[in-house]
DNA sequence: CATGAATGAGAGTTCATTCAT
DNA sequence: GATGAATGAACTCTCATTCAT
């Protein structure tokens, strides 16, 4: 039983370096430039042997977006549940910053790029990603239940929070803050968040 | 100088062309499905003459994206001057949607694709850029002098608005409202707008 | 000798799993198309496996053509022995275009097909082979023996006889009677036959 | 104009010297096994360049068809117009036979090979097939009006004419007469073809 | 000014086959 | 006896780009 274990794991692990390697030069080079045989020529084996675990492409690239899924909501899970909704929520904000640039090659995979979205929306990583809208969502109605955001759409709400966040890290991502100095971007983006958490509180 | 008007203007029609022709494919099929053969064939022209024009795939569409803030900035131009300084703040943002749903072609190329912003930022893009900044953040002190958002860094201020806008579109752009059906992204998009909005009023 | 005997019946059965679904497959898609790990894949074993019991792709199909010759003297074998030898003829021709008719993929295989002809001519399939062609020129001496065909050389005879069933054949194979209707080809292909059959009597 | 003219003669004889080069290869190791690389190489172009020419695989094997067609066509058309109808059918299947013995690669694909046939049977290739039949058939109506053939379906017999020499031809070209000696060939299809001549003359 | 001709590089993918286990 | 893992070679085709004219 060993052995079928062994080579259990074996499989696991060729998988995940396909997976490392692709999501490296994919942070590197973006999608369309990152090639099936750049990622096994990187990972020192044959194009051929991709195939082996992934269908083609966009498979591959959608088991990626989908590995992002999971790490997203993971990152999301460990918000403190104990606090005061509203601190629950800014809570989450920081984290969902603390992910994208911890990971931007998932953020973009997941949120911004176009490519390999396009078939597959049922499985794990569609449903990992309807999760964790409604942690947001369910956030928000907590706070309005504790009296806060007076008389508002909560749905719009929650989007008008993630767009927020979305387009700080899309900036970011997509390195769109040449205007400003290097050194002022961890600030920039840091005290916005924190000007948006403040304009929160008053609502 | 008849000739040599005449010359300079079929040039400039030449280069029109291109990039009319540039632009309109690369809304239809993305930037890295637009190739200068492609543009060439759309144009009835031959895949040489594109680089008589342009030196390479990437100058011509960094001129694209100059068009775009062209463009950009004359829409950011038509917010009214007279407004109070909240009320224009405001305004401006609607404009700022406006643009980006009537030209996500040229939103994209100006603020989400990487690829064509390697090279130069010296140009008149650029410059566009930097006005167009300048818009924002000025508009933001004249609220702060008119009193509003007391106590706050201008900077971050400006770009916490900014960001917020920039999520809303690049979500729309990017295909990432499937969670909501076809017929809400409106009413979800012009919604967390206003939503927006009356948090500033309340800073 | 109980096991030696199930073991050998075990091999047997496999070497048949394999040919039979070549021959499904082969049917289907056509020689190049059928590839070893469609077989295998169709199969539900591995590749490898394959080997195991034919040297290459080649010899697998050679083994094929091989099962379709043992078919192929099994359906000329039926013609009754005790008719007159041009009945027999005519029956023979009969039999043939039935044969190709039942079983295109392997008429294709044996007589139409330039890739697995390349190795053996040693094998079973070539003494099968030849043993069907002295068929026909047995019958045909036959036929000069009881008076027919006078003076005419036998073996120019017999290989005029089955170029033209192997024409008739060919010509529906290869899907080159699309100038006719789909609903003439049996009664076109069938009367050729008798147009034919009738010319011999003649001669 | 001699410019023109030059660049004109030049593109067709890089046209011709492509359809030569896949011809020559074709024949030598069929379709499937010509590949666009192949080709490129034998010519000392690169495969690019034949793209240029042609827009993929199967419309430069079509184009190799419709020059085959062409080719056949002239070839049926040097028979004597002034022969009786029976010496001209005759000619005819000499004829038939010199152009599959002299072109064998032009004759596989015309009328043997099944995979560039399947598009277009519009142009010019189909309707020279057609007038080619037409051919045929028509000097089989002269024959019957002639006083041959008595009671005879006209199409039929033409029909059963035409897999003959079809029949002989494929033989021969796709290599099925090793159960004779090579030199034997040339008389033996020649002299299949003398006997089915006189069976016609008895009918 | 514009082009036709050509190319090297590279894309994704599939193939027959081998080898260690 | 059977397989899982891997590969090298090949496939068709498209790309951005150059150069002689």
């Amino acid at each position: 039983m060993g052995i079928a274990e062994r080579k259990e794991r074996e499989k696991k692990e060729m998988r995940e370096l396909i997976l490392r390697t692709a999501t490296k030069l994919f942070m590197e080079n973006g999608y369309e430039k990152t090639s099936m045989r750049n990622i096994a020529e990187a990972m020192e084996y044959s194009p051929t042997t991709i195939y082996l675990y992934f269908k083609d492409k966009n498979e591959l690239f959608y088991a990626l977006s989908e590995e992002g899924f999971r790490m997203f909501f993971s990152y999301l899970s460990q918000a403190p549940k104990d606090l005061p909704p509203m601190e629950r929520l800014k809570e989450l904000g920081r984290i969902y910053l603390k992910f994208a640039i911890d990971h931007p090659g998932y953020y973009d995979l997941m949120f911004i790029l176009r490519a390999p979205m396009e078939s597959h929306h049922t499985a794990e990583g569609w449903e990992l990603g309807m999760k964790s809208h409604s942690v947001l969502t369910s956030i928000v109605h907590e706070c309005i239940n504790g009296g806060h955001f007076k008389g508002m759409n909560p749905d719009q709400l929650a989007f008008m929070i993630w767009s927020f966040v979305h387009g700080v890290v899309t900036f970011q991502i997509r390195d769109r803050l040449k205007m400003y100095e290097d050194h002022e971007h961890h600030e920039l983006t840091y005290g916005a968040l924190e000007i948006f958490n403040e304009m929160m509180d008053r609502l």
